[in-house]
DNA sequence: GGGCGCGCTGG
DNA sequence: CCAGCGCGCCC
């Protein structure tokens, strides 16, 4: 069964409709959680979007795949300056209405359908709700609003999804541009930065050093193995960072998908973490279960050691002690 | 299209 | 309580 979904997005409606997707940051600036955040995380393929900007919804949408981390957008520009560098990418399939709805008109009739908290709407100022970003709500809602534009929920969710590869492919393409188009970089330099995202070259073998099996499956099979990096490649701001054997984990290549969506994660006594988000059946399908059980102890003294933070996970070296991030119970 | 006040959420 | 944040409104 899909979720539906209502998105609050004046300040980035016209750079996230064009650019096919929705972009969070992970926590507020203070470091408080924020459920219209987390939402990003629990999306699913096939879930149904209203966008609501400037008082009017203009678009639907269809989320094509699971979020990954990802920088923020570059031509933000100044709109959410103050936003962290990394968040939520949200991969949708954007409709435009051939007749927009102002939810206004419709207050007496979304009133008794809107969540008591976490509402992106107030019927009865008739305004949208401040601080919502991705707010669930009931399948009705998206009915009377698509009612309203004279549009069928079935045709909106017609249509071809791209696969979650083809579209995190196209993200990193981004980032590699950048790369490239670097010119004061030396291009051996980037060229070794761009082998990195595919876990090639200089990063596999620094990363290869170290780790020596996937931490989760216990697999030692170089020729099954890809270097990974913690941070993930597209995030990264330096060429240390994508290179460093510090950032980086042998991981069998489903895996590595899970930790870039933070559904696993180590914590810093080594034990692995499982999202909630995860399945059970996910859980038993990766063969996860045995080393769930066994987690505890795989780290060391000066191993990297991975920290919980909202649930998202960022890693650290004892030897880097200037890395460092404070834990914060969840 | 950018700045400011307001009201909801979370600590 | 207060801080953070995105809307409505204003220009």
């Amino acid at each position: 069964m899909p979720q539906y979904w209502w998105v609050n997005h004046k300040q980035t409606v016209r750079q996230e409709i064009g650019g096919g997707y929705l972009w969070s940051p992970k926590q507020e600036n203070n470091g408080a959680r924020s459920q219209f955040y987390e939402n990003m995380r629990i999306a699913n393929p096939g879930d149904v979007v209203l966008s609501f900007a400037n008082t009017w919804i203009r678009h639907v949408g269809v989320v094509e795949a699971h979020c990954v981390t990802a920088p923020k957008p570059g031509h933000f520009g100044a709109s959410g300056a103050y936003w962290a560098q990394d968040g939520w990418w949200l991969p949708i399939r954007w409709t435009p209405l051939s007749q927009p709805v102002r939810p206004r008109d419709l207050a007496d009739e979304l009133a008794p359908l809107l969540p008591r908290k976490h509402s992106p709407f107030n019927a009865i100022r008739g305004t949208g709700n401040q601080k919502a970003y991705l707010a669930r709500v009931e399948r009705a809602v998206i009915e009377t609003i698509l009612g309203r534009a004279g549009l069928a929920l079935e045709a909106v969710q017609a249509g071809e999804n791209r696969s979650f590869e083809q579209l995190v492919e196209a993200l990193d393409d981004e980032a590699e541009r950048a790369i490239t188009q670097d010119l004061t970089i030396a291009e051996t330099e980037r060229l070794e930065q761009v082998k990195a995202r595919r876990g090639q070259g200089r990063f596999r073998a620094n990363v290869s050093v170290m780790e020596k099996a996937c931490r989760i499956t216990g697999i030692s099979n170089p020729d099954l193995l890809t270097a990974s990096h913690i941070k993930p490649w597209r995030s990264c701001t330096t060429g240390t960072e994508r290179l460093d054997g510090n950032n980086g984990l042998m991981l069998v290549p489903h895996i590595d998908r899970l930790f870039d969506r933070g559904l696993i994660s180590f914590q810093d006594d080594g034990r692995i973490l499982v999202s909630p988000l995860l399945a059970f059946a996910d859980v038993q399908r990766l063969g996860l279960t045995s080393a769930l059980e066994e987690s505890v102890g795989l780290f060391t003294s000066g191993q990297a050691v991975y920290l919980k933070y909202h649930r998202e996970f960022v890693f650290l070296r004892e030897d880097r002690p200037e890395a460092r991030v404070r834990f914060k119970a969840p």
